[in-house]
RNA sequence: GUCCCCUUCGUCUAGUGGCCUAGGACACCGCCCUUUCACGGCGGUAACAGGGGUUCGAACCCCCUAGGGGACGCCA
């Protein structure tokens, strides 16, 4: 038996724990089969992966102790892009169903899909495309390809009334109209294929037998049997696992709680706890024991013991864990090398040196000066912030735009952050000194602290994010009508 | 809107027809330990979404309703 593990890095190139989530029920279910764990690193899509958020997913699940069996090398997994070899290698695969009539050219511009979709919703259908839908008249077609427009490659898909069945390891049969499914794009108009293709082709050429992916994949589900059926391959066991969710309830995304594994690291979590607490949700142990390694749970595993109730990622328990894992396993000298490793060294030392030293009189300044940077989230309340001038509400509305700011922000330096503010402020009418005042105190704890762009830079993204969404909430939240206004206000800017 | 998935304490869960007056853990509350705070120990509050079946018997099986979530992209 062989599973793997998809990873598509995220547009910000944090590793998601969402990723490590579904890689350890894969390692898991793999060795209690005595089957091979394969990871496969990949996104299809040009403008999101890159060779340095491929490296920090390889690195974070690493970290977590997880540990895989290196795959053929099917067009460039767990490697830097050889993006020709892969256009080439799914252009082949792509035309070879359009040979056998199970794919087809399609040249449809954007606003055509728009019109044609719209025009199916009105008339009550769903907004699925059909090849029938999408068929353009010989002349139309042929003037197109003369014109040298771009195309794509769609796969045809039934269009008459009925369902398919899915096999789920968990959730038994899964009956999918066929009305759901689309004439899906397989080969996009730059060549490179999507999701669809890649993970049938990988798959396929990879030998997996058992696919264990979130539960986000139900509804795709048909499409990759279809295919599967066209290439006359065998299907491999499909398994979907519950989805992480946010404390309200919707699937985890960064934007209500820290997603990132390296924000779980940079706040001072074990790894060991981390995949503890990963490994209680929707799974326990046959004895019901909470605090258990990664090893007791590949000795103890067994994928019916997991609870289809998605569950909420609610970081109570793992502290609690975390303190467990503190306590009960380390002794004094293996708890100051964790300390060590984690940001008591000279590295991080000499990085906030910099700021520190002009702002210092005694070596005994320096302590408080740079507490911040070495601690999780910071002790404010709403009175912190009475020093700054400006009603509470825009101080929440200047740090919520600076937040969705900075979840955009890809490169994360001193500079990109500072003119991230800058424009935000300059946008406002604001002056950049108080348009920072705020985001001093939600970054550092207090307003005498050395620039808060640098205290950014060293923070890292993840907790500087998390630091403005924390103080957002102090300052007590958004509603959601106000949030829709500050949206509208913000895509104004 | 359409389709799919899901539903046990606030949260993570045990439970696969009688062992359930539903067990454990986190959080919360109380007591004990303690020069403080933690840790630790003991105890407490708190749940089978609702309604119908099936059965001698239902948290568990079936149906309906409700709620939540997901999917409906040249994103994965």
């Amino acid at each position: 038996m062989t599973v793997r593990t998809r990873v598509a890095p995220s547009p910000t190139g944090d590793p998601h724990v969402g990723t490590a989530y579904i890689a350890l029920f894969n390692l898991c279910f793999a060795r209690a089969h005595g089957g091979k764990f394969l990871l496969r690193v990949e996104d299809t899509d040009q403008a999101r992966s890159t060779p340095e958020s491929e490296q920090a997913i390889l690195d974070s699940l690493r970290w977590l102790g997880l540990e895989w069996d290196e795959g053929p090398d099917v067009g460039g997994d767990c490697g830097p892009y050889r993006q020709s070899e892969r256009m080439e290698l799914y252009g082949q695969y792509a035309q070879q169903l359009v040979d056998a009539g199970k794919a087809f050219v399609c040249y449809r511009t954007a606003e055509e899909l728009d019109q044609l979709r719209e025009a199916r919703r009105a008339a009550g259908n769903s907004s699925a495309l059909k090849p029938s839908d999408l068929r353009l008249p010989e002349e139309d077609v042929a003037q197109r390809r003369a014109a040298g427009a771009p195309y794509v490659i769609r796969m045809v898909v039934p269009e008459e009334e009925g369902s398919c069945a899915v096999e789920d390891l968990l959730r038994g049969t899964i009956e999918l109209d066929w009305g759901m499914v689309d004439a899906q794009i397989l080969l996009k108009s730059d060549g490179m294929p999507t999701y669809h293709l890649a993970n049938v082709v990988d798959d396929h050429l990879m030998g997996i037998t058992h696919v264990l992916r979130g539960e986000e994949w139900i509804n795709s589900a048909p499409k990759h049997k279809l295919l599967y059926e066209y290439f006359g391959w065998d299907m491999p066991v499909l398994c979907h696992l519950p989805l992480l969710r946010n404390p309200d309830k919707s699937k985890l995304s960064k934007r209500k709680n820290p997603t990132s594994i390296l924000y779980y690291q940079r706040m001072g979590y074990l790894p060991e706890a981390l995949i503890n607490y990963l490994g209680r949700m929707g799974w326990s142990m046959p004895d019901e024991s909470e605090k258990f390694s990664l090893q007791q749970m590949l000795d103890n595993f067994d994928i019916q013991r997991v609870s289809l109730g998605g569950p909420i990622f609610d970081v109570e328990k793992l502290s609690w864990l975390n303190g467990l894992y503190i306590r009960e396993d380390l002794d004094q000298e293996q708890l100051a090398q964790r300390l060590v490793d984690w940001a008591y060294n000279a590295e991080t030392l000499k990085a906030v040196l910099p700021h520190a030293q002009q702002r210092m009189e005694t070596l005994s300044d320096f302590a408080p000066l740079a507490a911040f940077l070495v601690s999780g989230t910071l002790p404010i309340t709403e009175e912190s912030f009475a020093g700054i001038r400006g009603e509470r509400d825009d101080i929440v509305k200047g740090m919520q735009f600076a937040l969705w700011r900075l979840e955009a922000q890809r490169h994360w330096t001193r500079d990109t952050v500072w003119n991230d503010l800058k424009f935000l402020a300059d946008a406002q009418g604001i002056k950049v000194k108080d348009f920072l005042a705020p985001l001093f105190i939600a970054i550092s704890g207090s307003s005498a602290s050395f620039s808060v762009v640098d205290a950014m830079e060293l923070l890292g993204p993840d907790m500087s994010r998390a630091r403005i969404r924390h103080a957002i909430e102090v300052l007590g939240g958004v509603s959601k009508k106000t949030m829709k206004r500050l949206e509208k206000a913000y895509q104004a800017l």
